[in-house]
DNA sequence: AATGAATGAGCGTTCATTCAT
DNA sequence: AATGAATGAACGCTCATTCAT
């Protein structure tokens, strides 16, 4: 029957993420909320104090839903590098999936982090959480490395730390190459980067 | 003698280099680059047409005296690891010398990303500038890893190229990790972490 | 009651209106409305999105509130040419009343033939409305004169449309001529003109 | 050998004249001149004190080329109708290829009626110039219709001077009507008119 | 909970004008 | 005679924000 108060205010959350991501912080206006959204000014005024609350909320909104790495029995299932590339992927897969679904756009754009840019940039507070997201995806790679390591999948010498942590920045790297195509990227173009970058990873090791 | 034109444009360059990198191009006005030129706005447009040729301008005036890695006989001066880590280094080292100068602050902060990425935004142009960009570095470092393959320095069975791609992003990685610490970063830390992640990755091969 | 948003959008027009036609569409500025209305800035973009929508406004407005020319049984009205001239005239003052209390003022200057031309200039959709406007003038002195010639009034060999077609003119023309004139010029002259030059045209049929 | 002064000074009037025609007084800035005449903004103001001593320069030359009806022996050119209406032809083809020279345009255009209403608006001076100028043409038509009263050739009972004046407004209207027509006209289509209307105003005499 | 009228500072930009050379 | 660098007021417009209802 009646709509509840959190529906009005996740709506208006979903909107203005959708906005950032397509134009970037400082280029949406109240305005441009306002129409999508079908509310007035003062609703959402009503659920936020000001436009750089929305975007704290937005990015709190954002990293809630974005599935955190599932690190349950890791150690059995990373046993060799093949079941690593599955876990890997699988994992990605479905942050990617989420990140689309909210979004409502099957695209990843170049303003995805120039968004994400400007909002650090309104807030230290922000740079730390960006920090320790960066840390819990380096993490993540070391726990597989490291059960790499103790399945003996690692060549002699190498350190599983440093492998991890490499890895992980080719990865971002990459991403970042994509994002800076001319053409739009569609998500399954990363899941394919993905595969191939962790593949020629091995091979080079 | 008089103060020549070529002066005056230069100095609206450089002052609005500087504000761009501080606080992000949104956020610059006509108003910041007035103050800290004290030229009036119409001199401002008497020799920029819009804030976006002077984005352009100032994009273009950057890259140009951004120093290009030096590749003269780029074959016999790295010749072992040692060497190649002597020169990459010294190549950044005079790099971030010119950058510093350029915007007069010995510290390089997270927010030369954000202007970067703002600008990148502005024009699809100035994507494939930093495309290419991009390309220049990476071919630098793949001449030099094709020189260590030449002089026998690298392990049975490594590509050489692979290799250079992936320490690009390496330490593309670990440059953007150090701008999101909250701390202020002067231009030497950044020398401290090549010379690191070099040995580091040399060693792990 | 409060006062109600048709009535603060009527202000603005009425204000934008007088100002219009004393200096000019181009020489009034937001400044001047935000004065005169004492409002701000923001409101009157509140109602209209440009200068351009504004002006295009208050030229429709213009338009609504000047009374069209009353031709219900027109043939029975206009039987002679005193009738005609009644009928005419009334209809004249009618018009004259109208605009002279929509500027609240009760005189006629040049400037309001300076505002209608700068208003076409701006939109050629504008030229469309005022040449119908023209039209719709000569229409009625037509369908006047057919009357009668139907009544036997027009001398023989005069062509009744002809003849309201330059009538038309004529008045124009020395309207025209009187906005020329160095001195203020009350609405009632602009009466007394009519009815000199509809006595002096059927005198020298 | 040597560019006289007036040459340049005769360049910028004309220059003026046309882009004023073309766009309106207020419409034309400083910016455009310089572009189309080639000098500095420093060269126009070495001969006009300010814009609108510019304005009113040129104005006056307008009015000096273009040249004024030829009454000499007007009495005896005129002798009946047909001949009136050849001597009327002719002065109006002279002015309207005078102008049409002037402006370096063979077509006229709406925007020629904004600029003298907004030159007008700028000085009281002008439209006195105006009002005699509209004396002058008057006048003219006014010596014709004596003439043709002389020679017998008005029926019975018209008053030549309010038939002079009648006819000069039914041309006056006939023009802006054209103008206000949403294709270009060029100058031929005005003598077209000018032809018909005389015409038609005598046989409905 | 929600509306939308109203604010006012600030934005990028244009413009006529001045003046040292 | 002619240049063009420099000025600064004013312009139309956008924006986040407030608040009475």
């Amino acid at each position: 029957m009646f709509k509840k108060t959190t529906d009005t205010k996740a709506d208006i959350l979903k909107v203005a993420l959708q906005l950032f991501l397509q134009k970037g912080y400082k280029n949406v206006s109240y305005q441009d909320i306002v129409k999508k959204t079908g509310l007035s000014k003062g609703a959402i005024y009503h659920y936020f104090t000001s436009k750089e609350d929305l975007l704290a909320s937005v990015f709190t909104f954002l990293l809630s839903t974005t599935g955190q790495p599932d690190t349950e029995g890791l150690e059995n299932r990373v046993k060799d590098i093949e079941s690593f590339r599955k876990v890997f992927i699988r994992t990605k897969t479905e942050q990617i999936k989420g990140f689309t679904e909210l979004t409502g756009d099957p695209s990843i754009k170049f303003n995805k982090v120039l968004f994400f840019l400007e909002a650090i940039n309104e807030s230290e507070e922000l740079k730390k959480v960006i920090r320790e997201l960066m840390q819990t995806e380096i993490e993540f790679l070391k726990r597989c490395f490291l059960s790499l390591k103790n399945h003996g999948q690692l060549p002699q010498g190498k350190d599983a730390v440093v492998l991890a942590e490499n890895l992980y920045w080719i990865l971002q790297g990459k991403e970042t190459l994509m994002l800076f195509m001319p053409d739009e990227i569609i998500a399954g173009s990363f899941i394919k980067m993905y595969h191939k970058t962790v593949k020629d990873f091995f091979k080079n090791l």
